[in-house]
DNA sequence: TCTAGTGGCGGGATCGTTACCATCACGCCC
DNA sequence: GGGCGTGATGGTAACGATCCCGCCACTAGA
C-alpha cells in the first residue's frame, strides 16, 4: 500500500481510503491511487484489514451436509442477502453429529467472523458456551429450539409432519408407516417422527409401523430398502411418510419394482419438496420448509442485528406448506 | 494472549507455542497455559495469526453452483484431504458465469488463501492475470484446459460423451438425439455436446438432434420440456443423450407420462452418476467421472506443492467410466 | 478582517499474533 | 574446569491495514 501511495504521489491513508470508497476521497486522488493499484498488480490484504478494523466480513455457517438441496438453498438465499453488504460465507458441515459441530464452531470462531449462523436447535453445553462468549449475533435455522441461543428462523418439523398425517387421514389411509433414521444424530428427523407419533395418536392410529433406514443422510437406496422390509413385514400398510423427499423416492421407486401401484395401494409422502417431488411419476405429496427464504430471513436478520437494530432474540416462524400431489391421492 | 501469559506464569511467546502445539513447550508450561486459556475463555485469533505469519490456513474453491451433488462430493474430497493438515476451504460459486468467476476470485485472493481450486478450463484474461500473480498453487477441475493456469485434475468432458454415444451405437441405436444448455455459459456442457457430435460423425450418424434446455443448470422440469419438445418434433428419436442425469431423469419421467416405452422406443442416458440414475425406474446409464476422487486428488496435489514437492505443473487425468443401465438396453 | 466550519489529506500508533534472535540452565565430554 | 550442544523460554520488532487526531486550504458569514 506504501508503494502505491508512492506511486499516485499521496499517503498511505489515502490509498486506504480510495479502496474503502466511502466517498472522502478526490477523485483525482482516486483514480491515482486505482491506477497505481492496478500497475503494480496489487491485491487488497483482507487479514490486515480484518485485524485492525476488528472486522472479519465473514458470516460463519454450519449447515449439516453439504450435499443436500434444501441447505444449498438456504446457503443461496443466505449468501443473496448478505452480499450486498460485503459479507462473506465461511461454510462448515457437521455430517449431522452435534460433537463435529462443537470442534466446528470453535475452529470457524477463531476467524472472528461478525455473526453465526447454525443449522437446528441442538448442540453441546461448550457449543453453546462458545456462542455465548463470542457476542456476536446467533441466528438458529431450520428449527424452532426449546432454548434458543439468539435469534431463530424455523419451522415446527414436528407439526408440519403432523399435517402430512393429517392429509393422509383424511384422504382414507389408515395404516400409516413412517421410514425415518437413527434417533440419536438427526434431531430434525427425530423430531418429523416425533410429530408423525403425536398425529397418528391424534388419530386414534396404531403409530407404530416405524422403519428405521439407518443414519442420516438417509440416501434414496436407503429409502427403498426400507420400503422393501416394510412392504415384507406389513404388507397391509396403506400409506408411508417418509422423513424426506429422497428417501420418499427411494420408497415409490421401490413400489414401482414390485408391481405395487402407488397411490391406489400405497400412499407416499417425502419432506422437503425437493425438485424431484414435483416430477418424478407420479408426483410425490410433500412439504415444503421455504428453505430459500429462511436463508433470506436469517440474513436480514443478521444485517439489522449488525445494525443495532435488533435488540431482543428475534424467533421468525416459518410456515411450512403442504403440497399434495398424485402421490397420495385418496385410495 | 498477554492476559494468559500472565495468569499462566509464562511469556506470550509460550502462550503461543502452547497453541501451535509444536512440541517444544515443556508438559507443565502446556498444561498451565491450557488451563489460563480455559478460564478466561480465549479464542485463538486467526486473523493476526494469518498477518503475522504470512499462512491463512485457506484454500479457496470456486464451483459452479452449490446445488449440486457432484461439485459436493469433490467438495467433500477435497476438505476431507486438506482438514488433516488444518487447511479451511472459503467457497464461493460463480453460477455458470465466468465474469461473476472473475469478480469472485479477486475477492477471495484478498484473503490471502494458500492455494486455489478453480472448476473449469475457461476463464477471463483478468481472472487468469490475478491468479498468475498470486503466486499460489492453482488447480483447475472437473475439465482438461487447454491452457492450463497450473495443476489439473480433470478429464475431457467431450471423449465421456463420446463413450456414451459409441454405447447407444452398439446397442443399435441410430437416431439419437442430445439435450443440453445454452452454448455461451457452461463450458463443460458445451464440451459434452462437442463430444457427442465428434462422435456421431464418428459414426457416420446425423448429428443435427440438439435440443437447447436454456441456460446451466438444466434442471429435471426443463429436462422433461427438452424431452417433450424432442418427441413432438422429431418422433422418430431413437435414443436421447442427456448433459447430465437431471436432465435425463426429467427426460425420462416426460417419456413415462406419455407412455413412451424406455428403453424399448427411446432410450436415455445422462452424465454424472447421480444417486438417482442408479435407482430410477429404469435405471439410467450414465458417465461416472468420480468427483469425490477430483476432490481428493485436488487435494493431495495442494498438499504437495504447499510442500514445494512439485516442482513442475502437474495434469493428473480422471478416467470417467461408462455405467450401463436399463435405460440403454438394446431396441 | 476575523472566526468558524468543511473537505481532503497525512502522521503515528496500533490490532494480536509470530519470526527472529538471544538467553539460560543443564549435562556431557575432553 | 572450560567448552559446547540441546531444550525451554523470553524480548522485540514486525505483518499490512485502519483508527484517531491534527493540519491545511478554502469558503461563508459577521
Amino acid at each position: 500500500m506504501i508503494d502505491i501511495a508512492r506511486l499516485a504521489g499521496v499517503s498511505p491513508m489515502t490509498v486506504s481510503r480510495a479502496f474503502k470508497a466511502d466517498g472522502t476521497v478526490s477523485e483525482a486522488a482516486q483514480a491515482a491511487v486505482m491506477k497505481a493499484a492496478e500497475e503494480l498488480g496489487y491485491v487488497f490484504d483482507s487479514t490486515a484489514s480484518a485485524l485492525r478494523s476488528q472486522r472479519s466480513d465473514f458470516v460463519a455457517v454450519t449447515i449439516p451436509s453439504i450435499n443436500n438441496a434444501n441447505f444449498a438453498d438456504t446457503l443461496r438465499g443466505l449468501s443473496e442477502g448478505l452480499r450486498a453488504r460485503g459479507l462473506q460465507i465461511l461454510l462448515g458441515y457437521t455430517d449431522y453429529d452435534v460433537l463435529a459441530e462443537e470442534t466446528l464452531i470453535a475452529q470457524l470462531l477463531r476467524r472472528r467472523p461478525e455473526a453465526m449462523v447454525v443449522t437446528g436447535g441442538t448442540h453441546t453445553d461448550r457449543a453453546r458456551a462458545l456462542l455465548d462468549k463470542a457476542a456476536i449475533p446467533v441466528v438458529e435455522i431450520w428449527d424452532l429450539p426449546a432454548r434458543p441461543i439468539g435469534h431463530v428462523v424455523g419451522f415446527s418439523n414436528a407439526a408440519a409432519m403432523g399435517a402430512v398425517v393429517d392429509h393422509l387421514v383424511a384422504e382414507g389411509r389408515r395404516r400409516i408407516a413412517f421410514i425415518g433414521g437413527d434417533a440419536a444424530r438427526d434431531t430434525r428427523g427425530t423430531d418429523r417422527r416425533r410429530g408423525f407419533v403425536a398425529a397418528m395418536d391424534r388419530h386414534g392410529l396404531d403409530a407404530t409401523r416405524l422403519i428405521d433406514a439407518g443414519p442420516p443422510p438417509i440416501s434414496m437406496a436407503e429409502g427403498a430398502a426400507a420400503m422393501a422390509d416394510l412392504l415384507a413385514r406389513l404388507p397391509d400398510t396403506d400409506a408411508v411418510v417418509c422423513v424426506s423427499d429422497l428417501s420418499a423416492f427411494g420408497a415409490l421407486t421401490e413400489c414401482q419394482r414390485q408391481g405395487i401401484a402407488v397411490p391406489d395401494r400405497v400412499a407416499v409422502a417425502g419432506f422437503g419438496d425437493y425438485e424431484i417431488a414435483a416430477i418424478c411419476v407420479p408426483p410425490l405429496t410433500t412439504i415444503n420448509p421455504f428453505p430459500h427464504r429462511i436463508g433470506q430471513e436469517a440474513a436480514a436478520l443478521i444485517l439489522q442485528a449488525l445494525d443495532g437494530k435488533l435488540t431482543a432474540a428475534t424467533t421468525m416462524r416459518i410456515t411450512p406448506e403442504l403440497r399434495v400431489r398424485t402421490s397420495s391421492d385418496g385410495a
